[in-house]
DNA sequence: CGGATTACCTACATGAATGTAAGTTAGAGC
DNA sequence: GCTCTAACTTACATTCATGTAGGTAATCCG
């Protein structure tokens, strides 16, 4: 006891990932971190941090910082489109409703940050990487039309304006509503009351 | 010509502005950054390097960067009141349509980069700078009010909830709105129109 | 068990943004 | 014209995010 702070044997001094977990847990955090406090608290040394690992071991699995970011936005581009698609498809079954596929989008926009992160790359003008969200957006486009428009090109076009408008309300929504809301004495699920209502406006 | 090179005598080594003119160049210029290249692209250097100053001469007008930046965020929300309060005067003179605000709307989120700036300050966290915007929208709300909605409580909450609608909008199709829009194979006006069309039925 | 692979580390280099210190000079007022 | 204020400058220090080089050790596989 020569000492009253004793290494135990059996600490183990790192801990060994495989490559894609290790990306995996990166990639999350830096998600967290984008949400809590925007895109410059996005750091190689804070996303490290928190998961127990040096800044250049993230360069080591992203190869740049670039490359965490680019993981960043592949990973909530790709949820966010698996959410619009299981929207898609719960409206293409029998259930699917107005309220519930405003409901859908809405979520899809709001939790994970993917509106805020949307915003973010807008803003950059990194507009690439928004561009796997086109086909999400088309394919709910096609499923709104076969099940509620009438046919036809103005059926279409109705459902494509419908669409647009109820994309730009989730977004604004999920980047700034909370503080409009606040400014306007309205509650949380104001913007999607809204959006339902107005919504059936544009099948018929 | 004695010599080819000659320093003119006459060249104005420095100029000098006032200090009220001299933060106004910056901020204009700050702006102009922020629009064309994002959050990031507002430095001192560059900022200096347009109106040909040193950064450090920006700190001696603004005390730091986050002074430089609050005066910019100050400035952009100065615009957006003044023209919002522009289209409620309009509004509360007989020639306000419904059309008419929304336009009105629609170009004071847009022009000057109000809505890129206000998602900006949402990102980041800093609300506070939004603050002041509050006083604006609540105006009018009232004004709406006034104009077109039946007396009473009922009456003030449509007429929020339409505010609300209209503003998520116009935000949205400032930050977004030219991607979404490009993906739907839709017009420049697309999202306007379909507020035009809709705010009416808030109304009655 | 021994060796190869590679996840992970420490230490250092670089560039960019910001900030400070100490001067210079333009221009306003006497 | 002289003087004083302050708008400007250059030169430096600091901090932080990123990147590089090279070593250490954890795990797999023979």
């Amino acid at each position: 006891m020569s000492s009253a702070v004793k290494r135990q044997k059996t600490a183990p001094k790192r801990r060994r990932r495989g490559p894609e977990e290790a990306r995996r847990e990166a990639v999350a955090t830096a998600r967290d971190l984008l949400i809590a406090g925007g895109p410059k608290a996005v750091t190689l040394k804070a996303v490290g941090a928190r998961i127990g690992v040096t800044h250049a071991n993230l360069i080591h699995h992203f190869g740049s910082a670039a490359g965490l970011q680019s993981a960043l936005m592949g990973s909530m581009v790709r949820d966010l489109n698996d959410a619009l698609a299981a929207a898609v498809t719960n409206l293409r079954s029998d259930e699917g409703a107005p309220r519930a596929l405003v409901d859908e989008v809405f979520e899809a926009v709001d939790v994970g940050g993917a509106g805020r992160l949307a915003a973010w790359i807008a803003l950059s003008g990194d507009l690439e990487h928004l561009e796997p969200v086109r086909a999400a957006v088309q394919d709910m486009v096609e499923a709104v039309y076969e099940k509620f428009a009438e046919a036809g090109e103005e059926g279409r076009r109705r459902i494509t304006r419908a669409i647009l408008f109820m994309a730009l309300t989730a977004f604004g929504d999920a980047v700034i509503g909370a503080s409009l809301r606040d400014m306007l004495g309205e509650g949380d699920d104001a913007a999607r009351d809204i959006v339902a209502r107005l919504l059936p406006s544009f099948f018929y």
